[in-house]
DNA sequence: CTTAAAATATGACATTTGTCATAATAATCA
DNA sequence: TGATTATTATGACAAATGTCATATTTTAAG
């Protein structure tokens, strides 16, 4: 069983506040965990017993629109936790998650964290200010989505996951999303999304081959987005 | 100077945990004001040295956009606290906040509420709770704006309006916004929000006079916001 | 009450985006 | 490897939405 204390998660996640006895206890009660490409971590509905924290991998978190189709609300990667919200309100998980490449994962039971809240105020502290950030995230989101288009909505999608997974050796985007992937984060047809990365890959903006995308020309896509 | 003991913002917010003295100290820092309809409590990028506590009235919370357009992201009435992110993330506010009618609030200094954390678990807890319930909602909100067409964010938006802020005697929606600031809810041009209003209206589902919208057919419109 | 200004309404048209069809390419599996 | 399936790509068209112009109504100011 591997040891909290050098996980990578704790460095970077709210969990940085525990100190050596409550990661010690922790060792002893979380679960790690391998997680497939393609695997559901937990889906939209589902109660959860605890958070998950991601040590490796990334995975879309979605949410099926009235009109039955999925929409990816955002993406989380390694050094994240999973189910913070769902465990502090005390209801179901309202996003699915699934892994987009494999993933390791430890789980850490509800009954652990809630004590953690109840013992080590700097801890709360932390998951409070990590779930205001995810709420000004949220807003600013949902003003990308009402007051631009699609195209600039690509534009900024494609610099966002440079900007946070980062690029291959060959410069192109570390996480490979399929075309109907993208077009659920940017909210459109797949055909709609299609169709603009090869109007950007005709501009010079951008270079496709395969699920590969490479970012050609960074400045211009960072004026697209606006 | 009017105590904190009996207000109504109290029994509906994360204030509801906190005990009788905390109560009297609270009455002897807090500041009551009385904001005019279309007066700004404070603008995005503002630095905020405490929260708002809405004892009476409607706010709006919007966000200017790349484009320079206004977006409502969401509206705030009486028993609900203002600048709770900024406060806790330690940062500027992100959204502006001004008042769609006559408001009566109170401002708590920051001091006093970092102290209700470090002292009041519960408090912790309650504020927790709130910020995850408007991070579920932020979430959806964006889902929606991706998914759904004006149409039917244009009926979502009439239901959630009566719902939540309520009728007046002879039946119209209690919030009156002006056309510009509906559109700027559901994220679409202003002649286009007219526009449908107007099919609404010739459609028998709403009734238009002057600015008040009476909501006719219900079950018609929550079918059409899917 | 009258006038000016603002808000609401409507038409005409351009642009964006979605949908359906179908082709081309890539990935998977027996 | 070859066959099968899924993904990506493109065309053609329809529907939704934005923009600009202008009329009408409402509101505010003097």
């Amino acid at each position: 069983m591997s040891k909290c204390e050098q996980c990578i998660v704790r460095e970077f996640s709210s969990l940085k506040a525990l100190n050596k006895e409550e990661l010690l206890h922790l060792s002893d009660c979380k679960e790690s965990y391998t997680i497939k490409k393609g695997e559901v971590i937990f889906e939209e509905g589902d109660t959860i017993n605890g958070i998950y924290c991601i040590k490796d991998g990334v995975c879309k978190m979605s949410k099926l629109s009235a009109n039955g189709k999925d929409h990816i609300v955002k993406l989380i990667t390694k050094g994240e936790l999973l189910g913070q919200r769902s465990i502090i309100s005390d209801e179901p998980v309202n996003l699915s998650a699934v892994a987009l490449e494999d993933m390791e994962v430890c789980f850490i039971p509800k009954t652990e964290i809630m004590g953690f809240f109840d013992k080590n105020n700097q801890f709360s502290m932390n998951v409070m200010k990590t779930i205001c950030g995810d709420l000004k995230e949220a807003d600013l989101h949902s003003v990308n989505m009402a007051q631009k288009t699609v195209k600039e909505r690509l534009a900024e999608t494609l610099l966002y996951l440079a900007d946070t997974f980062g690029k291959n050796e060959d410069n192109s985007l570390k996480v490979q999303l399929s075309r109907e992937e993208l077009a659920s984060m940017i909210g459109t047809a797949t055909e709609s999304c299609i169709r603009l990365l090869s109007d950007f890959n005709k501009l010079g903006l951008i270079e496709l081959a395969g699920k590969k995308i490479t970012l050609k020309e960074i400045g211009k896509l960072k004026k697209m987005a606006e």
